[in-house]
DNA sequence: ATGACTGAGCATCTCAGA
């Protein structure tokens, strides 16, 4: 089984480029993050015509999140439960296929919006700690794919991109990181590529891309019986160097599944 | 000396991204 997760920074800019995508690796489901669109807009034509389903939690000029899928599933939740009933937006897409559990998150950057919306970075943090040990708890298997925006380690960024004190790397993130970590749950990548430099993010300015000093922000997290049946993570690095491209790529998981083993 | 980020939107600038 095939799982894989793409921050496409619109994706009425990036429709070409997750079609080709979607036609060369053939993933059994795709999240999208940052569509930047509402749902009406999204172009949902062009990929069921290769063959996959779309729903869509759309917002308008931000964030908004997606999943694509070519097996049969159902949405349980398009948001994350333990947010303020009036959180409006959209980041948070859950569904339920294969007998899993499978997540796509939109993580806030935290950078904007000054205290408070650093605030609001932490308390998603807390919630979807909390949802994750409800799983871990119902001892359901599940996995939480996205774009996190949060460099685990001093390993996970290129020296000189971020400044000190960003949001991506401050204590508290981390702190907050490692507690969802913590819980039992194992960093795909960062399970089979231990120590290398695997970005999954590169900034537009200041030729970060040319120079390869990325980022590593996009994660897929597995719950214990999936990471047992875990065999490939991977960014997908030359999504970075088309024409026009996402300043993310996509991180793909290969599970090793056999069919209605949950 | 060269080149300088991208996308959306009540838009020719502002906000957000990371």
């Amino acid at each position: 089984m095939k799982i894989a997760t793409w921050n496409v920074n619109s994706i009425r800019q990036r429709e070409s480029h997750v079609r080709d995508w979607l036609d060369r690796v053939r993933p059994d489901v795709l999240f999208l993050q940052e569509i930047k669109c509402e749902a009406p807009a999204f172009p949902v034509a062009t990929f069921e015509a290769a063959g996959y389903r779309a729903e869509i939690v759309g917002q308008k000029a931000y964030n908004g999140v997606a999943v694509l899928a070519c097996v049969p599933f159902t949405v349980t939740h398009r948001a994350l439960p333990g947010l303020p009933a009036d959180d409006s937006q959209a980041r948070y897409i859950e569904i339920q296929t294969a007998g899993l559990t499978l997540i796509g998150i939109y993580l806030p950057n935290g950078n904007s919006g000054a205290e408070a919306g650093y605030a609001y970075k932490l308390a998603w943090m807390d919630a979807l700690r909390a949802r994750a040990a409800e799983l871990l708890a119902a001892e359901t298997p599940f996995a939480i794919l996205g774009d996190y925006n949060v460099c685990p380690t001093d390993a996970d960024f290129a020296p000189g991109t971020l400044p000190a004190g960003d949001a991506l790397v401050r204590p508290e993130t981390r702190a907050r990181y490692r507690s969802l970590v913590w819980l039992g749950l194992t960093d795909a990548l960062g399970a089979l590529h231990p120590g290398e430099k695997r970005w999954t993010f590169w900034d537009y300015q200041a030729g970060a891309w040319p120079r390869d000093q990325g980022l590593r922000i996009d994660h897929a997290l597995l719950s214990p019986a999936l990471a047992e049946s875990l065999v490939a993570a991977t960014p997908d690095r030359d999504e970075r160097g088309r024409t026009q491209p996402s300043d993310h790529v996509p991180v793909l998981i290969e599970l090793a599944l056999e069919r209605d083993a949950f």
